[in-house]
DNA sequence: AACGATCAGATTGTATGCAATCATTCGGCA
DNA sequence: TGCCGAATGATTGCATACAATCTGATCGTT
């Protein structure tokens, strides 16, 4: 008996390619990935006991979400995204999830609000905790809320374009990313919950992008050093 | 200056796949290819005379674009989006587009203005012909102007964004139109440039949403019926 | 010694072959 | 005659082999 996928729902094509291509965006979103690293067809393919077909296909995924950049006969890397794309992501997150917040005030149910519920305490709870791997997690858990608010307001088109948008900020986070006390300090996102449930879609929005303004301020887009050392080595010659 | 961006986003790899990529979409885009036909791995791939890698590569790129639809171990189609897939689309579009315009009024250059006048020339040229092939240019040359709104908003996110939503907006009108006089009997296109010029964020906006209100006026969306009789022998209970 | 061309190594791009899976059809049975 | 099951044909899923291309280093020339 060949035990490799134990229960999880059967994705329609490229069962083991959508696989690889979801561990691959988790381990970049939790910043276990850095931008500017090798992902050599082979390498991947020897660690996920595949062939290169299914991981070109994995790779081939993530660099259209954004997550990963192709070169033509040099190979895949985690993605560096720039100051400006940087820049015009968060003005795309700032058009985009202030409609879906509207939209969600409209929508949003009581067993919306469960989950909502929850996933504001599992963040609160995080957030507690100390150490690297906890800031990872709130991070994630940070992102699982905006996705959260994509699926509730019923868009799935939407929803796919925000969980891009989530997974390419947490790149930018790695790369610019100051503290990480944008969502600390306040509880912006019990704020935004509460307008949910006042069906107040305006506020909704507002708050939406209030929050936005304060992860974007925890950035530092200006310099291009610091962390990015053993991303710069990585980089083709500049000097 | 030039801010210009260079349209081919991310990939250089794959060179041959992406072409392929392209003149399929064209097709769809086109209503060439109607909803619902098979793209076989083999037939695509003797038509291009390349193997079925490359063919496989270029479906993958158009069913991330949700502009076809595959099915394991059964082949790609051409996406048919349902009524509710098509609602989704144009609430989509109107919480992106309507940003967009807000950006590009703001943004807009003098260069941009004479792209939009000749956008707007080539679409009223295509408006006075007849025929079948000018009603297909000329759903063409529509969503080309919403494209280049995008293009002038400098956001390559949300303009790759409004890409697909453009292309899939097209699938839509090849299954739901009725007339496709959205976009005849008024200039609305040429009233959002005319609010651009005025460097009026919000009129701009506010004629954007008007129009995509009016292309989906122009839309049936309960009834299955209309040209996919070819279609709809293809495929099955969707709903 | 410095520079440039050529060669070797590695990595991706592409094609093809085999296996798995699905739809269809034919045959058997009630 | 109607229905159900197995064989068949077709199509995709995956792996591997070969070709093209790039990078880096070595060797020869100036």
């Amino acid at each position: 008996m060949t035990q490799t996928a134990p229960a999880e729902p059967h994705f329609q094509p490229d069962d083991r390619a959508m696989a690889i291509r979801d561990q691959l965006r988790d381990a970049i979103v939790e910043h276990r990935l850095v931008p500017g690293t090798k992902l050599s067809e082979v390498e991947v393919g020897k660690l996920f006991d595949v062939s290169r077909t299914v991981v070109r296909a994995a790779l081939q995924s993530l660099s259209f979400e954004g997550l990963v950049r192709a070169e033509r006969n040099r190979g895949a890397f985690v993605a560096s995204p720039s100051p400006e794309e940087a820049r015009q992501l968060f003005e795309a997150r700032r058009e985009i999830e202030a409609g879906i917040a509207r939209i969600a005030a409209e929508r949003a149910r009581h067993a919306d609000f469960m989950r909502f519920d929850a996933c504001l305490k599992e963040e609160t709870r995080l957030l507690q905790e100390r150490g690297p791997a906890s800031r990872r997690a709130a991070i994630r858990a940070s992102g699982e809320f905006h996705i959260l608010l994509a699926e509730v307001a019923g868009n799935a088109i939407m929803q796919r374009f925000m969980e891009e948008l989530i997974a390419r900020s947490s790149l930018v986070i790695a790369l610019y990313g100051r503290t990480g006390a944008s969502s600390c300090g306040h509880n912006e996102h019990g704020d935004i919950v509460a307008a949910l449930r006042d069906r107040d879609p305006d506020r909704a929005s507002r708050l939406v992008l209030v929050h936005i303004d304060h992860i974007e301020a925890d950035l530092d887009l200006r310099g291009i050093n610091g962390m990015p050392l053993a991303d710069a080595l990585n980089l083709r010659a500049s000097t």
